[in-house]
DNA sequence: CGCAAAATTGCGTGGCACGCAACCAGAGGT
DNA sequence: ACCTCTGGTTGCGTGCCACGCAATTTTGCG
């Protein structure tokens, strides 16, 4: 076979067959077992229910374990010897399983160590809602990224190598792109949905595509900051630099006209 | 040998050996570089000349020849059979040359496919650059989007095809996602150099923080647009997409503070 | 014209993704 | 409790790929 898609073209079918590919969906008990705050979260909305209506017991249990495990063991070996000094087989070996089983699991290896970030990405939705009604919508935009950094394991030297590997491999960059869109899809839900519950006056804007543009620029700044974070020499907290790069964000497109050039008076508009 | 760093463990030198790896200068794959520092540093040593005198010979030419017939070809071939049905071998062979000599130029057949796209993005600077001195930021930038992606080949059926494949592929998302980063520098670049013209009168400001972070808000922004482009069941023009998307980015940031709930008045700070 | 630098190529190796087919362990019916 | 059946695990095999190494050809320069 050449990489995906078996026979077709369209790659579509892809969780056929025998592994336990697709799962069953987003049941998250023991993955982010690192950040204590997130586990409030998660019972803050009582998914305990969700666990029981998945109710296959024991097997799916099992099977999200040993997900887990390959995604844990992947993450640590890479950090431990480094991305390159470790195959497959070690990953597998770590987490009891036989090299095939892995595949059942992840396609490649840099998808099992992204795993976890991506788990957590996806939480930043539920850490947009929790912030007070009160606030306003770039209050707590802004509160619940710096959050949703400060709470990860973004302060302690390990997790910081972690980031440091996923921005500079080339390998790890689509999986970390995947985990930036997974992030900028779980804050764009939880916008749409302040700003509905806000009541957005305005008669005919897209509320969707709204909240889509804004979760995207917001993401797309973070980055930024968290990019020169990880390259600024003297090693310096992130928080600032979040908060700074946000603020930029909001001023940059509140004066935006004032850009013009002396010599010329021409107020285009 | 394993994926990347031969026997080292930090990935430092990459362009030794023998291949034309390193090309003319600015493929580097610089994921930490914050701006223009790093252009400064290489200028600093001063045999800058040298390379371009050297960028001329007919050596040179023929090294790009090939990279481009190389290129071409992979992004040929993968649009006719599909991505999972060409070898690295096809595409050596449709541009004549050894399948050894492929890997000198790409590591990987993905890399190939979309290196015409990382080059074509390099060019927005250029575009933005390109407007009128009179433009406001804002107006200029917008225009500069568009012609960015009018001028391009996302009008023929054909570059669609190839945008949709680069959005569904996960092999090719890593790729993408270099193209979007070299997009957002050049812009980036450009942002701050018409900042800059203009004079930014505030004190303090990090103009070229600044100009990074609407560079990403920017890009960040147009994906957002290409992508509803592209997942639009009775297929649409880009164009109002994206500027309906980029006054959205506008709105969304002038007006923040709107969004309070009707029943509870509380201003937590 | 001849030499050195640089690029191309052939060959070999280690690794990976995944199909296939046995095998084994929960889940559910009687 | 027994049996079956669905589905996860494993071993094996295959095709493809990235790249080191070394020999060969091409190019630029004195």
């Amino acid at each position: 076979m050449r990489t995906r898609a078996p026979t077709g073209a369209t790659e579509a079918p892809e969780t056929a067959g025998l592994g336990p590919h697709a799962s069953t969906g987003l049941d998250v008990d023991r993955v982010a077992d690192v950040g204590a705050q997130a586990v409030t979260a998660v019972q803050a909305q009582g998914p305990a229910a969700l666990e029981v209506a998945h109710a296959h017991g024991l097997r799916e249990r099992k099977k999200q374990a040993t997900r887990g495990e390959l995604s844990r063991a992947a993450l640590r070996l890479a950090m431990e010897r480094g991305l390159d000094n470790v195959l497959v087989e070690d990953i597998a070996a770590a987490a009891d399983v036989s090299p095939r089983t892995f595949n059942n699991y992840f396609t490649t290896k840099y998808e099992a160590i992204c795993a976890l970030g991506a788990e957590r990405a996806s939480q930043i939705g539920d850490t947009l809602r929790r912030r007070p009604a009160g606030e306003g919508l770039w209050q707590a935009l802004t509160a619940a990224v710096v959050a949703h950094y400060e709470t990860g394991q973004f302060c302690d030297p390990a997790a910081m190598a972690s980031l440091k590997m996923m921005l500079t491999s080339p390998q790890l960059r689509g999986e970390h792109q995947r985990i930036v869109t997974t992030m900028r899809e779980a804050l764009a839900a939880a916008i749409a949905e302040r700003m509905a519950a806000a009541g957005v006056d305005s008669a005919g804007v897209d509320l969707g595509l709204r909240a889509e543009v804004l979760a995207a620029a917001v993401t797309a700044t973070a980055q930024v900051a968290v990019r020169r974070w990880f390259a600024a020499t003297p090693a310096t907290a992130l928080r600032p630099l979040l908060e700074d790069a946000l603020a930029h964000l909001q001023a940059a497109l509140r004066a935006p006209e004032t850009t013009v050039p002396p010599t010329t008076d021409g107020s285009a508009t």
